[in-house]
DNA sequence: TCCTGTCATACCCGGTAGGTATCACGGAGG
DNA sequence: CCTCCGTGATACCTACCGGGTATGACAGGA
């Protein structure tokens, strides 16, 4: 029963997704045999078959699959171990844990809730040092996995809470951004469908892992790209109320009526044993 | 920014645990000379001190202990993998996951849910086959985070659920299993506190890792031990109401007023996927 | 039929994980 | 005060194995 290597966890994940020896090698930064070997020697170590070579390429088994799941998990557990042991070590008074602590926040999310806790914490006798750090749209969870982070501000349904221990803290309506002379814009309420339907009006595609969506919209990967396609009538957005206060002259926002609620949650993973954080998730709470 | 082996984790895990390089060492099977070079290996590579060498032993340091936690969660993921891989690949149907699933249990814990589960999945028409691992008090955790088990049935308040998805199953009150000659066990009701205050009926220890928590009452290690001391008049104990399905004709059971409800869940690891899993949960929030 | 793309095999080399022997040093005891 | 344990660190050696290059086996497509 010996411990299955990060390294050839790495090997497998690589040849897993390119599912190509040559390429994953190639990603690897090493030739092709030795990776050939490595994943042979790792078939025979777990006494399963994680691949099937037919001619032609290569594709995932049944175990093959189980273990790019689990593989990643593991994978991320231990480059989070690493990352969070730098950090507890960089500035480190013995015994104690008064390092700095990384909050991940979605880059165009409430600022108001976020300064309000940022400002609340520091008031705190024993506060630690916070660093924030933008993330995209979606990888606040993937961010706590892999340890770049310690605690998030996540956003349901956007974000999954699965696997991390959460507090509510604030929940709003979505509201509608309209060109501001666009005749919707003069409604007092909308639907989703209405929003959705508009054929002068396509929604916009965000960015995802450097892909877009498919569909008609105009593609963008940053707020103030969106902000201007809407100020020049050309788009429409759906965002939570607190968008508002980044809203232009240009700009009208109107009420949703059967968009889901979003709500804010303060996220950590499960295991954090860390007094800083508890100090923030109090704090937080308590706003 | 190289990626911290597991070889390594063990190693440091060895180490902080025993506060000790010989122990450690011989703990690993190896001799003393390699394992302090790992360690300070490691210390290099992740720039950071973890341990702290003073006259008569050693100490962790602040991110000596963060790397405690972190990577006991990072080697569990690891022997996670090997494991589930192992079972996924043992009677595997191609592209499939046809495999077995493994079901822990607290040992002595409500059997009729438990069975009326197992019926309802075996007629399902996709059902896979599923091995029901009893496990002690409290580990149902350990063995998710560590592959033994893909799915538990976990009670709060006793087991946490923190970092695993999870679905309510069942609600039920606390009862006192008095021996039947007993004063008390005329009452309709109790409360803990009577419970806890009777001197000639002092609460069993149960064991816990093979140590026993400090108190005046009878060391047991399983619920025959228990049921018989109740049974002789020596002891008293406090079980979910699902507990009378194993009265003895000698006991009898009194709710408790003021004990916390005791939750049955059935939880997971939050990265699951897989299908056989995905229809137990389904039948088991229907029952 | 040959050529091309693919993964596996054969073989070699160097780094390093592990072993043994020994050192440095602090504490307890005579 | 000196000595002797017990501790972790150092020095040095060996052998394994991870990685490289060259090449083979084999299937498809022109």
């Amino acid at each position: 029963m010996e411990a299955l290597e990060t390294r050839e966890l790495r090997y497998f994940m690589a040849v897993a997704e390119e599912l190509h020896f040559g390429r994953a090698a190639e990603r690897l930064g090493m030739a092709q045999p030795p990776l050939s070997r490595a994943i042979q020697q790792l078939e025979r170590r777990l006494g399963v078959r994680l691949l099937e070579r037919n001619r032609r390429g290569v594709s995932l088994t049944g175990a093959g699959e189980v273990l790019l799941h689990e593989g990643r998990a593991a994978l991320d557990a231990a480059t989070a171990a690493a990352r969070r042991t730098r950090r507890a070590g960089g500035a480190d008074s013995p015994g104690g844990s008064r390092n700095r602590l990384v909050l991940a926040v979605k880059a165009a999310a409430s600022h108001e809730l976020l300064q309000k806790l940022l400002e609340a914490y520091a008031a705190e006798p024993d506060a630690a040092e916070i660093e924030v750090l933008p993330s995209g749209m979606c990888e606040q969870g993937e961010m706590l996995r892999d340890g770049r982070a310690d605690v998030a501000l996540m956003h349901a349904p956007f974000n999954t809470l699965a696997g991390f221990d959460s507090e509510e803290l604030l929940t709003e309506g979505q509201i509608a951004i309209l060109p501001a002379r666009h005749p919707l814009a003069a409604r007092k309420t909308l639907t989703l469908a209405e929003v959705g339907d508009v054929p002068d009006l396509p929604l916009a595609r965000w960015s995802r892992h450097g892909a877009y969506p498919p569909g008609p919209g105009p593609e963008i990967h940053d707020q103030t790209q969106l902000a201007q396609l809407i100020a020049l009538g050309r788009t429409v957005a759906v965002f939570p109320d607190s968008a508002r206060a980044w809203l232009w002259a240009e700009h009208t926002a109107v009420p949703l009526t059967d968009a889901p609620p979003v709500v804010t949650y303060i996220a950590w993973p499960a295991h954090s044993r860390s007094l800083a954080l508890a100090g923030l998730i109090r704090t937080a709470t308590r706003l």
